[in-house]
RNA sequence: UGCGGUAUUGUGUAAUGGUAGCACGGCAGACUCUGACUCUGUUUGUCUGGGUUCAAAUCCUAGUACCGCAGCCA
């Protein structure tokens, strides 16, 4: 869906009901008229960023974007006691990893600390805030309820008093917890975050960048309308549960004396099944052991998908075809594996690795003789060339390409049928190996000399591809494959831990891959033919030890059929 | 009981008074040196009841359900 903004403009392609309000404050006599749109991304820094900022991060910087605009970077450090520098740069990584930039506007709330200061001392003058001294529990009790109104003694407090106060405030004269600077608004409003918020806290702690410049920090509710509009921001974009705030936001933009007067809108949050996603439940993970650290492969953090293979492609493809809009909803995890196969589908490399290797001896395969053959690196992409495989008598197959007794509809090799070796030749199962306890320790087959090429010379129908390396020279390599996290699809309806899946990873220490995987960079993705997309594992990967992840496997229509 | 939101197929999202469409999933088939990819077909939907209109997902009205809000968090 593609909509025409006003005479002049560009056509903005995959419109919503965002872009519809851009729109019409963009128009001739709206409320921004000739302006450019200009968005920020104001994370905290008190964790890593996962696949839900991903969604707001398409939003905010998409949005500028498809309006020719520009996003902010801002870091939203307001609150000393859960924050930290560890985290800024991590996010930055991340965004940059997305394929964002915000050029040299990277901001942080802390910059505004003294235009908040005044700000606040400026309300007070209008009788607009107050020194209060009720403490948290006081207020808490005074807040009145749904349908009665809040109070505080304090409300009539002279404005030199509050002055006054408010100054010693920020001189360190008081404990945390002492007093609070409140805006006067509305006791009695049937929205709790107008009934006199509070806008300014005492907090004795030092500051990740401040250091101990300040004991009182601005809250939210306060600080952000105050940054978006020393950024001129036009819009601010935010998740649904601010929607109450935004009258309080709209009250501080009318009251304090600001350069612009930007526009807050809600968007709903992303939700995906089978996984968390909030900071707490991420970090329990973390703190528990439950998972390796916020990388982990199956962690939806963005470093954490990345580490499993994710693509900055496939998570915008998945953020954009998520739509935006007010509706809460979760998502479909297959869905965010569908957006990562169809990109890797065209980009990656295939190669062949054995997961669970069986040996395969071709018994009329002359012993000490190899030959080679050319393959397709990429079916998709001619462009990219082709690589060399070797074969020999002995290679490693996948276990599971051999059934001694074939279920219904199995076409690969059992005895007595011919399967075709990827690129090579095509061999006919003639037996198999078995140790004492009947565990298959080889499977011998004979292979037909007029097949080279993987083309038999009658012309005979041949169904079964397998794909295979060469003994000789196969690299050995450890395989992580993952599962969900969680065994159902809400972790978040009950206690999140109890649901764990204690299966959600594997490790394949005795995989076999071919050669040219000696050369495989870490982060570097790669489809092993019938069976997945896997990266080189960017932590513990090394020349002497491979290790993969897989980051999806490929979809699988064979179900035998029980006869 | 107050305030603010939201309801379109299994999931997500379009349609802004004029054929309810797209994507994912599912099912069936074609193709195939990847049981992949690709292609084709197919299934299922406007929260409910009234009303306005030639025509309603859309407007009006009365309900219902769900989500969020009573931090000196963001």
């Amino acid at each position: 869906m593609s909509k025409e903004k006003k005479e002049g403009m560009e056509k903005v392609v995959s419109s919503n009901f965002i872009d519809d309000f851009i729109i019409e404050d963009l128009a001739e006599g709206g409320r921004c008229e000739g302006m450019q749109v200009h968005t920020r991304f104001p994370p905290e820094p008190n964790g890593y960023l996962h696949i839900g900022h991903a969604k707001a991060i398409y939003i905010d910087f998409g949005t500028a974007e498809r309006f020719k605009g520009i996003c902010n970077l801002r870091m939203d450090d307001t609150n000393p006691t859960k924050e930290d520098t560890e985290y800024v740069d991590a996010i930055k990584e991340d965004i940059h990893w997305l394929g964002y930039d915000w050029d040299d506007r990277f901001y942080y709330a802390s910059d505004y600390f003294e235009q908040m200061y005044d700000a606040a001392v400026s309300l007070i003058k209008k009788g607009l805030a107050y020194v209060c001294e009720l403490t948290p529990d006081q207020m808490r009790e005074n807040r009145g309820d749904l349908t009665t109104p809040a109070v505080s003694p304090y409300r009539d407090r002279p404005v030199e008093e509050s002055l006054d106060l408010f100054a010693r405030m920020r001189a360190g004269e008081f404990e945390d917890g002492k007093m609070t600077l409140r805006a006067k608004i509305d006791l009695a409003s049937g929205n709790f975050n107008m009934r006199d918020p509070v806008i300014y806290r005492i907090n004795h702690m030092s500051h990740h960048r401040t250091g101990d410049k300040w004991c009182i920090y601005p809250m939210y509710d306060f600080a952000h309308p105050i940054e978006d509009a020393l950024e001129h921001i036009t819009h601010s974009l935010c998740s649904l549960e601010f929607e109450d705030h935004r009258p309080l936001y709209d009250w501080v933009i009318a009251n304090v004396d600001l350069p612009s007067k930007p526009r807050q809108i809600e968007f709903a949050r992303l939700g995906i099944n089978n996984t968390v996603m909030s900071k707490r439940k991420l970090r329990a993970l973390v703190e528990g052991g439950y998972v390796s650290g916020w990388d982990d492969p199956r962690m939806p953090t963005l470093c954490g998908l990345r580490r499993r293979g994710y693509t900055p492609a496939s998570i915008r493809n998945f953020s954009e075809r998520n739509g935006v809009s007010k509706v809460n909803s979760t998502v479909e995890y297959s869905f965010l594996e569908h957006c990562l196969r169809e990109d890797l589908n065209i980009n990656a490399q295939r190669v062949m690795g054995v997961l669970r290797p069986l040996k395969l001896i071709i018994t009329n395969y002359p012993e000490g003789k190899s030959e080679t053959f050319e393959v397709e690196n990429n079916p998709n992409r001619p462009e990219d060339g082709n690589r060399t495989v070797t074969f020999s008598r002995e290679l490693w197959i996948e276990a599971d390409d051999f059934m001694e007794e074939p279920v219904k509809g199995y076409f690969r090799l059992f005895p007595g049928n011919e399967v075709r070796l990827k690129t090579t030749y095509i061999v006919r199962c003639t037996g198999c190996e078995k140790d004492e306890n009947g565990n298959v320790t080889a499977v011998y087959a004979e292979y037909d000399p007029e097949s080279r090429g993987g083309n038999p010379a009658d012309g005979r129908k041949i169904k079964g591809t397998i794909h295979w390396v060469n003994a000789a020279d196969a690299l050995d390599a450890e395989i992580r494959l993952y599962d969900n996290l969680f065994t159902v699809p809400d972790p978040d309806a009950g206690d999140f831990l109890e649901v764990l899946n204690p299966d959600s990873l594997q490790v394949l220490e005795n995989a076999k891959v071919e050669p040219s995987l000696a050369s495989a960079k870490p982060g570097d993705s790669f489809q092993f033919m019938r069976q997945g997309y896997f990266c080189v594992d960017n932590k513990d990967s090394t020349p002497e030890h491979l290790v993969f992840n897989r980051s999806v496997s490929l979809k699988d229509s064979f179900k035998p059929k029980k006869k």
